[in-house]
DNA sequence: TCCATGCATATCCGTACACGGATATGTGGC
DNA sequence: GCCACATATCCGTGTACGGATATGCATGGA
């Protein structure tokens, strides 16, 4: 299962975001999962493994699930064919109407186009 | 389907990345994957469309396609939220090389929010 | 050393749905 | 009426996702 298919579902994004905030044990990964049994959750760990996801990390008699940035450099990279175009396009509405304004959110460097 | 099922397939992702080039009538669209057949192309343009990745327009007898950058806002922000950590941990390692500190490994007990 | 903890894995089962082709039909524009 | 599609079915295959259950397996503690 590749990237795009491992991040297609909800419970597994929602399990990123919890280690997006910091690593976290399987089994309390799982206790955030009421309506998901042991194994559930352990396949879905699996998945996110291969995805390259995630990294365990054995501690004790537990295993600490981190995030893998990393991983999400496919997608990133995907994105950023596109964003590329999206902000061109972007910069030609912001030229257009000549707010003069910056962007308020001031996103990360916007990378032009080579 | 929401927007991360819809760009969990390939076709659709390729279809994507053509429309990311020029606008292209839906059988243009077709034409460019043999494999596939006028109602099988017609339903992931059905997918995209309700995603909101894509735009149709009426030309004549035709249905041009382009696509909808604002569709991959979604995926943009749900990834930018991820970019940030990373970022972090990168200046966090640019800190600790700086700082010459402790062990290398131990990054994953790092992730922090800001 | 024996046992409990904390998981991963392996099945088996069942439901649901994605994806595909094939075919038929509907529809708006020319 | 023809073209360029969209939609609707029906069929079939594959597989994701889920629970339940049993087992494997390493670690840490009594």
């Amino acid at each position: 299962m590749d990237t795009f298919e491992a991040l297609s579902d909800p419970t597994r994004r929602q399990v990123l975001d919890l280690l997006s905030r910091q690593p976290r044990a399987a089994g309390e990964l799982g206790r955030a999962f009421p309506s998901t049994s042991q194994p559930g959750m352990s396949r879905h760990l699996r998945i996110l493994r291969e995805a390259g996801l995630v990294h365990v990390r054995k501690q004790d008699r537990h295993r600490v699930y981190a995030l893998r940035w990393e991983g999400l450099a496919p997608v990133d990279a995907w994105l950023s064919k596109y964003r590329n175009f999206w902000e061109a396009e972007l910069d030609s509405l912001e030229a257009f109407l000549d707010s003069g304004k910056a962007d308020p959110k001031s996103r990360q460097a916007r990378s032009r186009r080579p």
